[in-house]
DNA sequence: TTATTGCATGGCT
DNA sequence: AAGCCATGCAATA
């Protein structure tokens, strides 16, 4: 329905009260003629026709009468038949087709009854009839003595740019007849009307409109809902009660709240923004609107819950949320909003059934990935403690030093803010009760500040309840819904991925941004081999973790499905009360991960790093995928984080994998292509049964070893590195070490990076530290998050040596580095130290990273290998040469190019 | 003086 | 390059 040039009839309206009848292309209206109600005007009346003319329109032939020289006729791209699309009348007589073109109605609905899932662009309400529709949504156009008139003041504006109307109404429709496919629609709509949206910048301008609740009710009464009977529709309808609340508690005001459920919905989190036209702000991605608003600005707020179950009695799985959307800015704001949430797709049942995130994937992708929701649909269930209940996750955000500090400002993502939680024109905002994982109910002061011509949306007063939730800058909170209560959910996540108390159920992780169901516990997580690696994630990595587009994920779903991700919060501790503004910010972005401190940047860690301490999950059974040229492996499960292993050549030539007892931290050889997990075993030991118990002796004499395995090189360039080195226990290796930090599921390293490291005493008996007290089997008690013991510092010097290593390894080319190492291994044995360091310089710039000590297993307890300041390994000569006693430790050149590259190799890339 | 509020700044995406 | 958003900070209580 436009009002356009082709639609006289609809820009007539003005004139219809001195007129018989409305259609001002009536040339002999009957003076003598009843009026007849027409389609709905926007003004929320009807046009009132002669007997002709309503009868012409009664039968559907009004456009072929009157509009058949104006513009915008096509035909049906499945019949042929000529259907007029340019006016209010024949709004609803067509369907707009993905591919472009059109269907009129009657094919439409007959493709929709054949692929009820189809995506459907159009405008049309498709369950609607053309015989109903002088009850389309047109009727719900509210007049300017509506109960919002600030709502309507913005609409009538609005509708007077013919251009977004028409095809705001039209989606509209759409949406309210095709729940499930209204979020793609809306994607649509969004981007049409975007542009649009400059043009409505007063966010105080809303458009009021009962024509939601109209038509939803309208579209079950007509029954074409039954198109697809297993949509499931909560219709949450508060309507001229600003404060209504859906939740019996509601604070403030009383609502009319009837959740209409019928049947248990698995909401697939499809959020369908209905009520485009009138009601959703474009950059909704997903209208949920929590029915847990306190309070709107009175004119605004308009919650509506009103069930539908007497309309559809027969459809019990049905549901409709309606709730209002928001959106500030262009389009008018409107006093409903409708969630749908159908589960009735196919393909979102799939995903929930598979535990998939709920979070519709266009929904999600208006996002930022760091907003994507990670919660299972299991703990979602916890959340809600009715399997009756919808959750709808819509988002979480990392909290930054400011959201946690004692401020009590949460910032929230504008457009998270926008599309999950209610309209507000004022600054002042609305109070905005939020239930928190264990039940209690909050009330934060939802607002926003005008901000570069944009918004800052805040959650205020939220110290209590971050507070009671022990959360901490870099702890992540999420924001559900449930339905049918509408209510806003709040769980949380510590950085670590351990819980506490009601963490259990909000212990989350995620993949590719969607749920996920863990595969265990946090206790699985922290004691199994559950990797979960990543510990400061860079840009690339955490892209790759959520990726935003489908060929990314395929990149890294190996890794997310892992849930390794748990970690989220690197760092983010440190952040705390930090007074420095630069760098100092969390974020899930690598840069705002990054600490301030130096030392911060140690455990920095690129994706692809990362992924040389990962292995193929156990039961790995790669399906290989192939993107832009790049194959790449897919694991159903997460990677594990691999124990560290040398590769060594016997004296044959042939390569062996050397790896390291968890329990004796004796050395093993094993075959060259064997994986390991992180926490490996003389009793895993499947290849050697001689020594596949901690009792059987070493293959090798310590000191045999000690020229083999290149534990460690030089000192630190810092004292206090090298001190702690000195007393580190496990730090035979970057993976060694990362295990022991992810032993505790990031808490060993944890999410914080003290601003400083000096603090921590070292290692002496008694001391109670984490890595002292930890047996050999990495059971028992976890580095704390805020853990600064040698370990967790060791970690992070790795880390950033690793990092620095990654884009040294970068600029090398292999076949270079390889000559280079065959002519130092000739000449390295007369070189003299000076000159070995400047070759070492040369061909590896970075410096060792292995620590004073080595063989020392987990717990810190000095082990087997002997201590090697230089040469430890095969390949001396690279060892010595890359040996900088000023440097932080890294490992050879040649060990590096071997070993990184064979460990590349043999992990899933 | 301290806490709160609201806006401005600027790093980062 | 625009917009987001974490944080600083001045104004105010």
């Amino acid at each position: 329905m436009t009002s356009s040039s082709a639609a006289p009839a609809a820009v007539a309206a003005p004139a219809r009260s001195s007129k018989i009848c409305f259609n001002p292309l009536c040339k002999d209206p009957k003076s003598d003629s009843a009026r007849r109600r027409g389609w709905r005007l926007r003004s929320g009346d009807y046009a009132e026709l002669c007997d002709r003319c309503y009868f012409t329109y009664e039968q559907g032939s009004f456009c072929e009468t009157f509009h058949s020289d104006a513009a915008g006729w096509r035909n049906c791209e499945a019949c042929a038949k000529r259907v007029h699309c340019g006016c209010i009348i024949s709004a609803h007589a067509y369907v707009l087709l993905d591919a472009g073109g059109v269907d009129c109605i009657a094919c439409a609905r007959k493709s929709f009854a054949m692929a009820p899932s189809q995506m459907w662009s159009s405008s049309l309400p498709l369950p609607q009839q053309i015989s109903e529709r002088k009850d389309t949504h047109v009727k719900n156009w509210k007049s300017p003595t509506a109960p919002f008139p600030g709502y309507w003041r913005q609409a009538a504006n609005l509708w007077n740019a013919s251009s977004v109307q028409s095809d705001l109404q039209q989606r509209l429709a759409y949406e309210f007849d095709r729940p499930n496919n209204g979020e793609k629609l809306f994607q649509v709509y969004r981007s049409s009307v975007a542009a649009q949206e400059k043009k409505y910048e007063d966010p105080s301008e809303r458009i009021t409109s009962n024509s939601l609740k109209q038509i939803v009710r309208e579209r079950f009464v007509n029954g074409n809902i039954s198109l697809d009977p297993s949509f499931s529709y909560t219709i949450s309808h508060r309507e001229g009660n600003p404060k209504g609340l859906q939740d019996p508690n509601n604070l403030a005001g009383e609502t009319d709240t009837m959740s209409l459920r019928k049947g248990v919905i698995v909401d697939p989190c499809l959020t369908t923004s209905s009520g485009a036209n009138l009601d959703r702000h474009p950059n909704s991605a997903a209208s949920s609107l929590p029915s847990s608003i306190l309070d709107e600005d009175s004119s605004s707020s308009i919650g509506l819950a009103t069930a539908f179950s007497s309309l559809d009695g027969a459809k019990d799985s049905i549901r409709i949320a309606s709730t209002q959307m928001q959106r500030q800015g262009a389009l008018p704001s409107i006093s409903k909003q409708i969630y749908s949430h159908n589960a009735a797709d196919s393909e979102m049942q799939a995903q929930v059934s598979n535990g998939r995130p709920r979070l519709d994937a266009q929904t999600r992708a208006q996002l930022l990935p760091r907003y994507w929701p990670r919660i299972t649909n299991q703990e979602l269930q916890q959340i809600s403690g009715d399997s009756k209940s919808i959750i709808t996750p819509l988002f979480e955000k990392m909290l930054s030093a400011s959201d946690a500090g004692k401020i009590g400002r949460l910032v929230l993502p504008k457009k998270c803010a926008e599309a999950y939680f209610p309209i507000i024109s004022q600054p002042e905002g609305l109070p905005l009760k939020v239930q928190d994982a264990s039940g209690k109910d909050w009330v934060f002061q939802f607002r926003f500040w005008p901000n570069n011509n944009s918004r800052m949306y805040v959650l205020e007063g939220v110290t209590p309840c971050i507070q009671s939730m022990q959360l901490q800058a870099g702890d992540t909170v999420t924001f559900s819904r449930i339905d049918p209560e509408g209510k806003l959910v709040m769980g949380f996540r510590k950085a670590s991925g351990i819980s506490s108390g009601e963490q259990d159920t909000q212990n989350l992780k995620f993949s590719n941004g969607l749920l996920m169901p863990l595969e265990g516990n946090s206790r699985n997580l922290t004691e199994d081999s559950n990797p979960n690696i990543p510990l400061c994630p860079t840009k690339e990595s955490i892209e790759s973790r959520y990726p935003a587009n489908p060929a990314e994920k395929a990149t890294s779903s190996k890794f997310d499905k892992g849930g390794f991700i748990q970690k989220d919060g690197l760092a983010a501790r440190s952040l705390q009360g930090s007074s420095k503004r630069k760098g100092s910010s969390l974020g899930t972005s690598s840069k705002r991960l990054r600490i301030e401190n130096k030392d911060s940047m140690e455990l920095k860690l690129t994706w692809e790093e990362a992924q040389q301490l990962l292995r193929p999950p156990p039961s790995h059974v790669p399906s290989t995928v192939i993107i832009e040229g790049h194959e790449f492996e897919e694991y159903e499960e997460a990677p594990v984080l691999g124990k560290r292993t040398y590769f060594i050549p016997d004296k044959a030539g042939d390569i062996h994998q050397w790896a390291q007892c968890e329990d004796c931290s004796k050395w093993r050889k094993l075959p060259e292509d064997a994986l390991l997990p992180y926490r490996w075993t003389c009793s895993d030991n499947t290849w050697d049964t001689e020594r596949s118990s901690c009792s059987a002796s070493q293959e090798l004499s310590l000191e045999q070893l000690a020229e083999l395995i290149p534990t460690k090189t030089g000192g630190s360039k810092r004292s206090k590195v090298k001190v702690e080195s000195q007393n580190v226990g496990a730090s035979n290796g970057l993976d060694t070490l990362a295990n022991l930090a992810i032993l505790g599921e990031g808490e060993a390293l944890a999410t914080t990076f003290p601003q400083t490291t000096t603090k921590h005493p070292r290692h002496r008996p008694g001391c109670s530290c984490i890595v002292c007290i930890q047996p050999p089997s990495g059971k028992g008690p976890k580095h704390k998050q805020t853990c600064t013991c040698n370990v967790c510092l060791t970690v992070k010097r790795r880390f950033k040596t690793l990092m620095l290593r990654r884009e040294k390894r970068q600029s090398e080319k292999e076949a270079e580095v390889a000559r280079k190492q065959q002519e130092q291994q000739q000449k390295i044995i007369n070189l003299l130290p000076e000159e070995v360091g400047k070759r070492s310089s040369l061909a590896n710039s970075s410096s060792s990273n292995f620590p004073e000590k080595t063989s020392t297993n987990n717990n810190g307890a000095p082990h087997g290998v002997p201590e090697h300041r230089k040469t430890t390994s095969p390949f001396k000569a690279e060892i010595d040469l890359n040996f900088q006693p000023e440097q932080e430790e890294e490992p050879s050149p040649k060990l590096d190019a071997r070993g990184m590259m064979r460990l590349l190799r043999d992990t899933p890339t």
